[in-house]
DNA sequence: CCTTTTCTCTACAATTTTAGTATACATTAC
DNA sequence: GTAATGTATACTAAAATTGTAGAGAAAAGG
């Protein structure tokens, strides 16, 4: 029950973007995290894709928070990086449970269907403002 | 965000215990449930080791649940598989944060611990009995 | 337009974790 | 004492995670 520890890097990435007036290069935000440069230009190009930071190339380019941090939360940090929330892998779409004959009326996936979307809620409730002291 | 597949094997271990009376052989339960025997019967081992299932050994013999069903909660099943709920790494107490200088004022710490928290509370209020139908 | 500094894309490699199996053994009932 | 159970430990295979590498593209500034 776990977040990957690439996740958990975005999310001290987006704090320092928040610290940080104007645009912050990789190389700053990997000093500044201790994550090492490549892998958190991997991370920024996720979070770059859902619009959370944009980039700006060329010299003197960098990152730049697009969202407010008091409405930027933890679940959409988390599930930028690791997807969608389901604490079960019968949850997923693609997985065929060959023990059910209907989905949907099956007990188990409906309540680990509920807890996902509850803990998703508990942690959208939790905004980057909360890292502020 | 996913509890391991053995986890959630667990549970549903655990629920056909629950539906069945008497000793139920680990051959029964893997049938019912679909896990091979073999890892049921490491499943059951980790169940039996921390009290919520008894097993009879001998001819005759399997395993029984030892906790009444509302009292037993998804939280404790998955915590015996899964162990502690921690949401990120730097949570555990082996991991030496060399970013910070005292654990306890870490923001970051502080926070995913208080969801790690939330979220046992949750899964402790969704017992067995919610299975059953 | 050339050079430097940045980010981008794709692919690859190493490590760790998960998932599952095998072998040998211990206990109980009949 | 034998057949049917569970126990313990160790091993293997597969998958996911955690990184790294290389070639390229865009922007700024001279």
């Amino acid at each position: 029950m776990k977040i990957t520890r690439e996740a958990d890097y975005a999310v001290r990435i987006v704090y320092v973007l928040m610290c940080s007036p104007g645009v912050v290069p990789a190389s700053e935000i990997s000093e500044k995290t201790g994550v090492t440069l490549r892998f958190a230009l991997k991370i920024l190009r996720k979070l770059s894709a859902q619009g959370i930071v944009t980039a700006q190339k060329g010299a003197a380019g960098g990152y730049r928070l697009l969202r407010s941090p008091d409405e930027l939360s933890l679940a959409q940090i988390i599930e930028c990086i690791d997807g969608p929330f389901e604490i079960s892998h019968c949850l997923n779409g693609e997985f065929d449970c060959t023990r059910v004959a209907n989905k949907e009326t099956c007990r188990f996936r409906q309540i680990f269907d509920e807890v996902s979307t509850k803990l998703r809620t508990e942690l959208d409730q939790i905004k980057m403002t909360s890292f502020k002291n």
